[in-house]
DNA sequence: ACTGGGGTTAAAG
DNA sequence: CTTTAACCCCAGT
């Protein structure tokens, strides 16, 4: 790779920033050297500064830094029950573990820094703050405290839970959502409010066989509506093909990363390792994250039985009989045995919550299929059954 | 093949 | 024992 050879407007790297560092299927040594090799971003996209903050944040879970890095995550809360347990975990860690506990609870506990506000979404929050206020000064009071919460790995946990949340959370890239509005099922109107020359780029983007499907919709409902301004999508296309252009010429370290990142989980399978340890810290997304549909790679997502959830709970990381099925003579009869539930987490109620946003009420594959790293071995039936619970709970 | 809606299971209250 | 959440079954499109 000759980094020397990329020209690379700072508008166009912040789009292929923007889809990169978002994706987090994609290594953080990876988007570490790519940052280093393209132009800083003129402007920085809130996906990219947000998936930053997680990738810094899993590297280095349990200090000060992190406990801002929090803080901010926080500050614009898309998991706010999981940012203030992770922010409780951390500044009671570093308290219960500091050297001179007044004073790091002055620090991490202070008031002033608005710590409050992020820790409102947990209801114990505020007791716990109490007492390591009123044990300042009190070493008997603080033994206790801190054989609660000195726990590295329990505070590590509340971290993790975080960063999962957070990572469910963030939605599809710039691009992605431009290829949705370009050739996916919001074709037809974006389709409407283009001129001739845009359509005509439009179809050489989305292939002329998609191209005449939309047109079929476009004649269908002829309705007047147009929300999108041409100007917004021209821009966005423009952006796209320079960025294709680029992908083509910087393709090779992304696949040799996820290559060498799929070796190792494979040998981790193999040993039947369970991933208990550290091993989520010191590389976040390596042994992770199923791989999500590219913009630059036809979108059929097909699951390869091999590839298993991070953050499964090491109970449930064997098999479950949901992808293989009897076909023998002798068992015909045999039922399909049951899966064992497992509760929603977070981070999964929140990919939800902005898919159905994005989607709409019922797209249930296509909520699935756009952040397939968000749901952990859920159907698309299993988001309709959970959508339904979640609106008996909050029928507003 | 997807979706919506009724049905079942098991855990929580 | 009742309620709730997750999962299953199946008929209609």
């Amino acid at each position: 790779m000759e980094p020397s050879s990329w020209k690379l407007a700072p508008a166009v790297s912040a789009l292929y920033l923007d889809h990169l560092f978002g994706d987090s299927a994609v290594p953080s040594f990876a988007t570490s050297a790519i940052l280093a090799a393209v132009p800083f971003p003129s402007h920085s996209t809130p996906r990219f500064h947000r998936a930053r903050l997680l990738r810094r944040l899993a590297s280095d879970p349990l200090s000060a830094s992190a406990l801002s890095s929090i803080l901010l995550l926080a500050s614009t809360p898309s998991a706010p029950t999981a940012a203030a347990q992770a922010h409780l975990a951390v500044a009671a860690y570093l308290a219960a573990t500091g050297d001179d506990f007044d004073a790091v609870v002055g620090v991490v506990f202070d008031p002033r820094v608005a710590a409050e506000g992020a820790l409102a979404a947990c209801s114990e929050a505020a007791d716990v703050v109490g007492q390591f206020r009123a044990a300042v000064g009190t070493p008997s009071a603080q033994a206790t405290l801190k054989s609660r919460w000195g726990n590295q790995s329990a505070a590590e946990r509340r971290v993790r839970e975080l960063i999962e949340a957070e990572w469910a959370a963030i939605g599809p890239s710039l691009l992605e959502q431009a290829t949705q509005r370009i050739g996916g099922d919001a074709a037809p109107e974006t389709w409407r409010a283009a001129d001739e020359a845009t359509r005509s780029m439009y179809q050489q983007l989305v292939g002329e066989e998609r191209a005449q499907e939309i047109h079929a919709l476009l004649n269908s409902h002829a309705g007047p509506t147009s929300t999108s301004t041409p100007e917004h999508i021209k821009f966005i296309n423009k952006l796209k093909r320079s960025t294709q252009e680029l992908h083509d010429a910087v393709d090779d370290p992304l696949p040799a990363a996820k290559e060498d990142a799929e070796r190792a989980k494979a040998i981790l399978l193999a040993k039947g390792v369970k991933p208990s340890g550290a091993p989520w810290s010191s590389s976040p997304t390596s042994e992770a994250s199923h791989p999500r549909p590219s913009l630059f790679t036809p979108r059929n997502v097909v699951r390869s039985p091999l590839q298993t959830n991070l953050y499964a709970s090491p109970s449930q990381t064997e098999k479950q009989p949901l992808h293989g099925k009897f076909k023998d003579g002798q068992h015909a009869d045999q039922k399909k045995a049951r899966r064992k539930a497992r509760k929603w987490s977070e981070g999964e109620e929140i990919a939800l919550k902005s898919g159905v946003q994005r989607c709409g009420v019922g797209k249930w594959k296509q909520v699935l299929l756009g952040n397939p790293q968000a749901f952990h071995d859920r159907t698309a039936v299993d988001l309709k059954d959970k959508w339904r619970n979640l609106s008996k709970r909050a029928p507003a």
